[in-house]
Formats: C-alpha cells, structure tokens, sequence
RNA sequence: GUCCUCGUAGCUCAGUUGGAUAGAGCACCAGAUUCCUAAUCUGGGGGUCGCAGGUUCGAAUCCUGCCGGGGACACCA
C-alpha cells in the first residue's frame, strides 16, 4: 500500500468516527476526498480536501471541520504535524521515518516496485499500429507503435490482464492492388522487362524481393495467366511476407505483439453477416440516402439509397454506411465486426490507437461498440498526432510518390530503439512531435533520453566505486535496506525519496487516464532530483553519497542510491528503454 | 457548413481527471570543477493559462459562444 493511500484509509476511519460522534447525516461523499501530495511542496508532504468536499453536506464550515479533522490526525503517529491552511485544506508532514522505510519497501520490491492492483486482473485489449500491409513500417509508424506498447505495459504494470493486438486489414481493394504490384515484380523476376511501374500500382522496390520469392516458389506457371487464377494466391503470399517484415521491424523496437487478427479471415467466418444480424435483431439498420457532404466537391457523387447504421442514435452525426455501391461490405462493417470479434473474446475494455487523421471515426466506431454489446463494452481511442523528422534542424522531406520516405527500420538503425521508444512519449499523444535525428542522441541536457539515462548509469557508477572501497561494503539491495536509514536527513535526500515514492501513485493515476507520456515526465523528475543531489556533494563533500570515514552514513546513502536506480529501471521498463550501467564516449 | 483536436513564459512543453501563490527545459543574466562521470548543478528575471460568459467554497482543467492553428468529412483503409 502506498503512502497515500495509506493515510487515506486513515482518514476514513477517522471521518467515520466524528460522523458517528457527531450525528453527521449519511451518504457523504467520502469518495470525492483526495490524499495527495500537494503541488507546493512547502506547504508539507500530504494534503487532503477532505473537510472542504464534506462542509457543505454536512452544514458546517469547511475550517471548523478542518481543525477537528487535523487534531485526531496529529495523533497518528506517522504524522508529526496537521495544519489547517487556505479555504480548508489540510496539510501534513510525516515523521521522516515513513519516507525511510519507503527506502526499504523499494529495496525490497526491485523493479516490481510501483506495480498496483487497480486492474485487479481486468482483461484489456489494446490494438495498436495496424499499418495496412502494402508495405514496410515508416517512420510515422514509430509514434504509435511505441505508444501502444508502453500503454500495454502500463496497464499491466497497474494489474490489467493486457493484450497487445494488431489488425491486418487485408480484405480491401489495396491489397487486391498490392497483389497485382508483386504480380509485375513476379513478372521482372522471371526476366521480363516490365518497364515503368503503371500508375495504380505499388511502385516500391521492396516488391522486388516479394516478386523473386513467387517466382521461386511457382516458376512461370502464372507469368501469363488471366488474374482469376493468381490473384487470391499472390494477394495471400505477398501480404505474408509483408506481415513477416512488419513484425520483424517492430521486434525490432522491442514491440512484441502477441495477437494478430486478420480482416479477411473474419470476413469469411461470416463474422460481418453475423454483426448485420445482430444489428437488425436491435433495429438499428435501414435503407436510406445520405446527404452529400458539405464543404468538399465531390464530383462523382450521386444520391444513392444504402444499408445504414443508426449511428446518430448512439451520438454520432450522421447514420454511416455498411454496404458499399458494388453490394459489398464497407470496411466500417468489418470493424464494427472486429470489435464485436474482440468483445466476444473477452474484451470488455478495448482501446485503440490510432493516427489522428482517423479522427473523424472515433465517434462510429464508439456508437458501433456500443451497440453491438448493448453498451457493456467500453472503447477508448487514443489518436496519435504527427511526428515531423529533422536531421540537424533541417525537415526530412518525404514524398511516398517519389519513393523518399523514412522506413522505421532507417530510424531505428540509425538511433537505436531506445531512443526511438523514449523520445516518442517526450510530448502527449495528442501534439505533434519533432524527431531530430542528431538532436535524440545529443548527450546534453536538453535530451531526456540521455538524462535519464545518465542518472541510471551515474548511480550505477557510484555502486561500483563503493564496491572499490578496501573496507568491503556488502553491497546487495537486502544488505542496504539494513543500513542506518536515519542517516538520511538532508531535506534533498529525503525530497528525493519523495519523489522516488510517487511512482506508485503515477503508475496508477497514468494507467486509468491511458497516458504512457507521464512515465517519460516522471523519469525526468526523477532524474533531475538526482543529479541535483549529487552535485550538492560536489560543492559539499559532507554530502558526498561515499562519505569519507562514515561507513554507517554511506550504507544508507548507497541504499538511496539503489532505490533510485531501481526506480528509474522500473519506469524505463514501462516504457521499454533499457537501463544502461555506463555512459562512455 | 459539420465534427474532432490543440491554444499555458521569448521558444519547446508539463500540469497529479476541480485545489492553495500555474511549473520544467531551452534561451538570457550571475555563479560552482584538487571532488562519487562538470555529459552535471545552484540562483535570478520572465504569465491577462487565446477571448467572453456560466457552473461552485475554488476553474488552465467542466459547460456555452466566439477567435486562431491542425485534422477529418458517402462507397477508400
């Protein structure tokens, strides 16, 4: 249990007593009270709003309860002062003992530390990526994959049972397009001249190789064939190969996904004539004519009765389409499908990222949801904003027509997947991203990556000069969560172990709020909290972490420096970046 | 025209789901190195939280309307 919420169940237990003591009326909203560190650390370690939530149920004045409130908590014996401040809160400093022991608890747990039960086993789907296969991953793939993965980490790491997802759509007409792309490049490697890839085709030269491997597994058997005969064949092999590069480039990043669910294959499990049955049982399919959409000329449009989606029902703004004009199904249906697929499966929470130009189809996909499980299942949908490369300030121009875009592979080559993966949640999903090629491996202030890095490896150093010391430290984490821990009272040694005891509460708050962002913030606080200490002992060598002569006071510095350490590992974790022991040029 | 999203220090961005005097980094100014990695750190100035209303003990945060940037708007995926 953390430390908050520890004293939360105390002042439960004391708000129960005066309600009883003093005839407060039932029902008070006790859930509404917050235990939290307060945003000005001088104002102590803990506040609560507890007496300014229930003055007005009550029909008291907010202070007079805040004073009683703040007397039964002196007496705790964790806190060593309780003081009424502002409009009514309620601050509170503890012994510094609770800070301490924190030590231990960290020492204790290792990097399982921060690790919480809020998802009590909950399954959660999180389907992330899902790049069409027609070709390699690009750079702007990075951002979401990494996203989706660190999130998928958090929720474990916060007790979700997580599922990491992705979806091939493999049924449209683009795949149908990629086929008859491999078919040319099938052609070329039997020895045909093809000349200029057509308009209409894939022109990438990463079809060469899908072209040779069809031509050593069929010969010339369909050189000159009508399409009937090949299409499925090469449509099937080609996207294949396209997955396998896919998932290697994402292994790569450390993305290891565990389900890939195929559109196609739900396609011809009927799964779709399944949903428009469903859909029909609920009355919520009809034929109709949309308006035409206003703003944007569309030339080819024509008023045509379709299969629809009652969407606007569900708060969407207009009724959506199942069927396109040739009779067959529209890719929301074999969404809507797929949803329901995952639903099916056990997915009640189900969150999906995507690219925020997808945007526009949140609101469908929502009501669709919705829908088909009678509102039991519960879809969030995180959109990724664009990621703009730089290479020495300079834009990365790229043109998928002129064959110049950045393959995630390039990216990851270049910088490392580290480095892709940390500085991918430097800024909110939601805002753009740069991405400087020279920039993320400055080894300078200004790259978090680096400076968290740093911090990690710095105290990794300081263990290891310690482990140099002839008087021969027992230096495991068990050994040091024994040391003298009241040696530790300078106000930073105690505001670091401050902030290395708000992981817990951040790994809770970030996973209900779906924000693996704040894990790459806090790992900056962390980090800075640390440096900031050890260069005190550059101007102080009294506060140096290796104390000349002082074995007692140095167990319990190095102690802190573990936890530290741990913590930083157990953050980097989340977000899967490794924590390195050195930093040399 | 409709919907979504963002608007916070000169710049780049956080802001603990409604809390107190809104915070970091960069840049600028002034400092710290016989020393555990100075690849770092300390201090200082800098704000109409786009604008205007509303909700309440309390709003950067929630609601409404404007302004500005980005994105999306039958059948594509």
């Amino acid at each position: 249990m953390s430390i908050f919420s520890a004293i939360k169940s105390d002042i439960e237990v004391i708000l129960k007593d005066m309600a009883r003591r003093e005839n407060w009326p039932e029902g008070l909203p006790i859930d509404r009270v917050t235990v939290e560190p307060p945003r000005d650390a001088s104002h102590g370690d803990v506040a609560t709003n507890a007496a300014m939530v229930l003055a007005k149920p009550i029909g008291a004045k907010p202070r007079a309860i805040a004073e009683a409130l703040a007397q039964a908590l002196e007496a705790l014996e964790v806190v060593e002062s309780a003081d009424v401040a502002g409009p009514g809160f309620i601050n509170l400093r503890l012994d510094p003992d609770v800070w301490r022991r924190e030590v231990v608890e960290i020492l204790r747990l290792g990097v399982d530390y921060g690790a919480s039960a809020i998802g009590g086993g909950k399954p959660v789907n999180v389907e992330y990526v899902s790049a069409n296969p027609t070709g390699p991953l690009h750079a702007a793939h990075a951002r979401g994959a990494v996203f989706g993965d660190a999130l998928a980490a958090l929720l474990e790491k916060a007790g979700f049972a997580v599922t990491r997802e992705y979806y091939i759509n493999d049924a449209g007409a683009q795949v149908a397009t990629l086929a008859r792309s491999a078919h040319l490049r099938y052609r070329e490697a039997l020895g045909e001249d093809i000349g200029a890839i057509p308009e209409g085709h894939y022109p990438g030269a990463y079809l060469k190789d899908v072209g040779q491997a069809l031509a050593a597994e069929f010969g010339d058997r369909y050189a000159k064939a009508p399409e009937e005969e090949w299409l499925e064949l090469f449509r099937s092999r080609t996207v294949a190969l396209m997955m396998d590069g896919v998932n290697a480039d994402l292994i790569a990043l450390g993305v290891d996904i565990a389900v890939f669910t195929s559109e196609r294959a739900l396609v011809d499990a009927g799964a779709v004539d399944r949903v428009l049955e469903a859909l029909e049982a609920r009355e919520l399919v009809y034929t109709g004519t949309l308006e035409p959409p206003k703003g944007k000329i569309l030339e080819d449009w024509e008023p045509r009765p379709q299969l629809l989606f009652k969407a606007t029902q569900f708060g969407d703004d207009v009724d959506r389409p199942l069927k396109k004009s040739d009779g067959s199904w529209t890719y929301f249906s074999n969404d809507i499908a797929y949803h329901l697929d995952k639903y099916r499966r056990g997915f009640a929470e189900m969150i999906d990222v995507w690219g925020a130009d997808h945007g526009g189809y949140v609101k469908r996909m929502k009501a669709a949801v919705s829908a088909v499980t009678d509102g039991a299942g519960a879809l969030d949908v995180k959109l990724c904003q664009l990621v703009h490369l730089y290479d020495g300030g300079t834009p990365v121009r790229m043109s998928k027509r002129a064959g110049t875009f950045v393959t995630l592979r390039d990216v990851i080559e270049r910088v490392g997947p580290d480095v892709v993966r940390f500085i991918m949640l430097t800024r909110r999903n939601d805002q753009t991203l740069e991405f400087d090629f020279q920039k993320v491996v400055e080894q300078s202030r200004d790259n978090p990556v680096f400076y968290v890095q740093y911090a990690h490896a710095r105290a990794a150093s300081v263990i290891r000069n310690a482990a140099e010391d002839p008087t021969g430290f027992d230096l495991s984490d068990a050994a040091l969560s024994k040391a003298s821990l009241a040696c530790l009272t300078d106000p930073d040694e105690l505001g670091l172990i401050k902030v290395l005891a708000g992981w817990p509460r951040l790994v809770e708050a970030a996973a209900e709020a779906h924000e693996p962002h704040r894990v790459a913030f806090y790992l900056g606080d962390v980090a800075a909290a640390f440096h900031g200490l050890w260069n005190k002992g550059k101007e102080d060598a009294r506060l140096r972490f290796i104390a000349e002569g002082d074995p007692e006071t140095t167990r319990a510095r190095l102690a802190l420096v573990r936890a530290t350490a741990t913590v930083i590992a157990s953050g980097l974790a989340v977000i899967g970046v490794s924590p390195v022991e050195e930093l040399r040029e």
